[in-house]
DNA sequence: CCAAATGGTTTGCCTATCTAAGTAACATGA
DNA sequence: TCATGTTACTTAGATAGGCAAACCATTTGG
């Protein structure tokens, strides 16, 4: 087994474990992966335009418009016309958007954060360091990522 | 920004990267990539049970029974009985399934696994250590990962 | 003022996935 | 040996995510 089976391995041991996650979470808060998703960058100013949205989730604004139908549905954002720009429209935040992204399971990450804070500084330089250059041989520069684990907000107590 | 914070970047970009391989994967192969994450699978040994399958992806039966309809209808696996125990199917690869696996683009893990031999030995043997230790930490040890990444196989020279 | 361009939604269609309810074959204990 | 239970899979019926193409409405640049 070469050492980049090794690695490989690694990284998909990685990313099964938020791909589970996900599952979790779709379970447990009754919303699903993309719809968290989406909550979240809504969440982030308190409103976000359908386009944005998209691109920063890598999918179609059709995708956005159905996504956006559910959480409408659920309550958790509204929709408002742009007062400027009239054929935009704003995915806003409700108060129970807000409640929801606040109570929202995050177990994965926090047991992720929790022992990521344990490590000493170094080893907590060393592993972004790391995880930054791999990022980069996968050739991912070009990519918009926010703080967030799949779905999951960080929590901070 | 915490550390925290960068780290989740880095995994979030990684993530990405293979999200978005999946996606190139699917239009060039005219094979998604849980078909042919299932492909692969069935061609480690040739042929494999629906139950293994399942299994090994994380998924339900009547999810690979689907799956497996796609496949054989592209004529890259056969259903057989099973000699031995007359309930089991043996999903078996067939010569165009066996090429598919062999052709199929995997442009990402060719970048990465070139920029990952050019690396010092000692460097190589770093990222592991971290990787392994960042899959620890998200407690993803219970996790049957084969040296794949999402679904790509790797590909020697 | 009108022809693009832009921003979204609608429509129609896939794929992936699940649960629940079947069917067929094996296994076992009286 | 046969009724009963278990195992392996498939079928049926949902839901979700996703896309492309067609379609509106609005803005913008000549």
């Amino acid at each position: 087994m070469s050492r980049i089976d090794d690695s490989l391995i690694a990284l998909r041991r990685i990313m099964r474990a938020t791909e589970l996650y996900g599952k979790e979470l779709a379970q447990a808060a009754g919303l699903t992966a993309a719809q968290f998703r989406a909550l979240q960058i809504v969440g982030e100013k308190g409103w976000e335009t359908p386009t944005a949205i998209a691109s920063r989730m890598g999918v179609s604004q059709a995708t956005i418009t159905t996504l956006t139908d559910k959480l409408v549905k659920a309550g958790l954002v509204s929709r408002e016309r742009s007062e400027r720009d009239r054929r935009q429209t704003n995915v806003t935040l409700t108060e129970a958007g807000r409640a929801a992204l606040d109570s929202a399971p995050d177990a994965l990450q926090q047991v992720y954060a929790r022992r990521f804070e344990n490590l000493d500084d170094w080893e907590q330089a060393q592993i972004i360091a790391t995880l930054e250059r791999v990022a980069a041989m996968l050739d991912a520069g070009d990519i918009d990522a926010s703080p967030v684990l799949t779905t999951g907000d960080i929590k901070r107590h």
